[in-house]
DNA sequence: GGGTTTCGATAAGCGAGAGTTATACCCTGG
DNA sequence: CCAGGGTATAACTCTCGCTTATCGAAACCC
């Protein structure tokens, strides 16, 4: 019934006393505001103005709205300034989900970023494996996850993603294997080693996370075995020690390799080659939300600067 | 940028949680809250929904609109609610304004009208003489003002008055001459007497407010004589007190003698017959105010019900 | 797994609201 | 009495916003 334009006008006839200055001030024609004068009057049922020789002057009526318009307006105002701020990159809120070897250099790096470039927008952070990530994507506790894909193999939850999800490339991490020191094909040369995957069916296997065990399974058989997966953790640094003392190989992706280090161990290309490749998911519309966009922005940069791979060889 | 239909839009999609819900739930098509959405974000430049599948999301940006569309509707109502209690008489208030001897029970009656017909209307009541209310309605100070003109005279300010000012005659009120109980005059004869003004030459008199006394001053030269006026005052009381003590004679309204009454005067008819006229006085706009409708409305009533004027004679 | 249903986006079209210019009328002040 | 400033009105135009119709896609259900 009556909308902020009316109570702008009103307030602008209160302020300004006649319809002529209230008009300039809103820049409007003088019978424009004469006009809505009169809509308003129509409207509400009763007279907002008194028309007193070359002057106006409100009536109770009109006092009321020209009263209420300050408070209103305020708000409305206040409202906007908000979005603006959102839009402006002066406030927002990102909630970023990532895998947990993506929360070792990636992640901090961007976070930091974003925190110097934007400082109004704050970003919560959680761990997450990908299919967890991409269904608190779905579900709306989540605006942009930081997920890995394995060569060929899909995101985690069917081909239509997709089209749902807005990915972008990060990192193509390059997977390794990891032996003993003393294990016989670290022996077998110095560096630049590369060892195929069809000659290590003998082998006992120690295997990552779930998704990881999955590849290591898919290569395998590819390579025409079935692996021996004697032991399962997720946590690398514990891997790393088991195929240490000897207890086991593992592939292992080259951006844990460059956190995680151990002396006792030797890394090697495998043949034939391996990789995850590292993304941004979020959805179309999220991406076009500017603090999104900016903590995106700041993967990128963050992934760019991400050092080479670590050499084969031993590590430590 | 953003007016009260994007928030409305805004907050029944956050309750609906859809568009096609939030539509039947405003009144609108499915396409147009669409489009309303579209207009939002164009305008903020910022996404306000996430289309997710079936159902729809507010982001961050469309969630701070959701939140402020409470309070600002809200404030919003409260406008339009006060407004339309002053325009359904369930408020409102009247500044009256009315010269003393009307305030003796025409004003009263109609005071009590209004209170029991609109009890949310109030009514400030000031006493005040025809040029002063007159002046107070130009001033924007009173509402209502309640004046008598003698018969030709104006309103006192002017002729463009009667353009200016919406008039609304309530009472004619005949003007009597009152005499003492033993004056030869009213001795002539019981009830019924008329005295002609030509033979009252040699009186002395008792002239009222200022402009009673330029009335008095007026019917005099008409009969061709100017009136010994020994007294002034505004107080009739007073005035009978001196007529009774045989000090002089005086014209009086009819009005005044129901009210103010004295064993020892009698009043007689004038020849020729003067009378003023008591009328509501506003301002076309204020004309169509409801309260002061409703206060005019009541004045008329109280008018037709005041008492038939007093009969010629001795009063008390 | 395929059909059905439901929901959002889009295109086209139209109607009304709202603003502009031009002009008349009126009050006010010198 | 005249000039200046202010409002109301008329006529015109245009743009904004809603509607109907239709499409595409996702989810649900059998």
């Amino acid at each position: 019934m009556i909308d902020t334009a009316g109570l702008r006008v009103m307030r602008a006839i209160a302020e300004a006393g006649s319809f002529t200055a209230a008009a300039h001030a809103l820049g409007y024609s003088q019978p424009a505001i004469s006009q809505m004068v009169r809509r308003l009057e129509d409207r509400t049922g009763t007279v907002l103005v008194e028309r007193v020789g070359r002057s106006v002057r409100l009536t109770e009526a009109g006092q009321v709205l020209a009263r209420h318009a300050g408070p209103v307006l305020a708000a409305l105002d206040a409202a906007e300034e908000e979005v603006a701020a959102i839009a402006g990159l002066r406030s927002g809120r990102v909630r970023l989900m990532a895998f947990p070897s993506a929360s070792a250099t990636l992640v901090p790096r961007a976070l930091a970023l974003v925190k110097r470039t934007y400082p109004g927008v704050s970003i919560t952070f959680t761990e997450a494996e990908p299919p967890e990530s991409l269904a608190a994507l779905r579900a709306g506790t989540c605006d942009l996850a930081v997920a890995f894909t394995y060569n060929g193999t899909d995101l985690g939850r069917g081909e239509q993603d997709v089209d749902l999800f807005e990915v972008t490339p990060l990192i193509d991490d390059d997977v390794r294997l990891v032996v003993p020191r003393d294990h016989p094909l670290a022996e077998a040369g110095g560096r630049g080693l590369v060892a195929d995957l069809s000659a290590l069916t003998d082998e006992t296997w120690i295997a990552g996370c779930p998704r990881c065990r999955g590849h290591l399974l898919q290569v395998c058989r590819d390579a025409g075995f079935a692996p021996d997966v004697a032991y399962e953790t997720e946590d690398y640094v514990a891997v790393m020690g088991l195929i240490a003392e000897g207890l086991g190989i593992a592939l292992v992706p080259d951006l844990i390799l460059r956190t995680v280090h151990h002396p006792d161990v030797s890394v090697l290309a495998v043949n034939p080659p391996s990789r995850r490749r590292i993304q941004a998911v979020t959805t179309p519309d999220l991406h076009r939300v500017p603090a999104v966009k900016a903590t995106l922005d700041a993967l990128l940069e963050s992934a760019a600067a991400q050092p080479r791979p670590v050499r084969t060889g031993s590590t430590g």
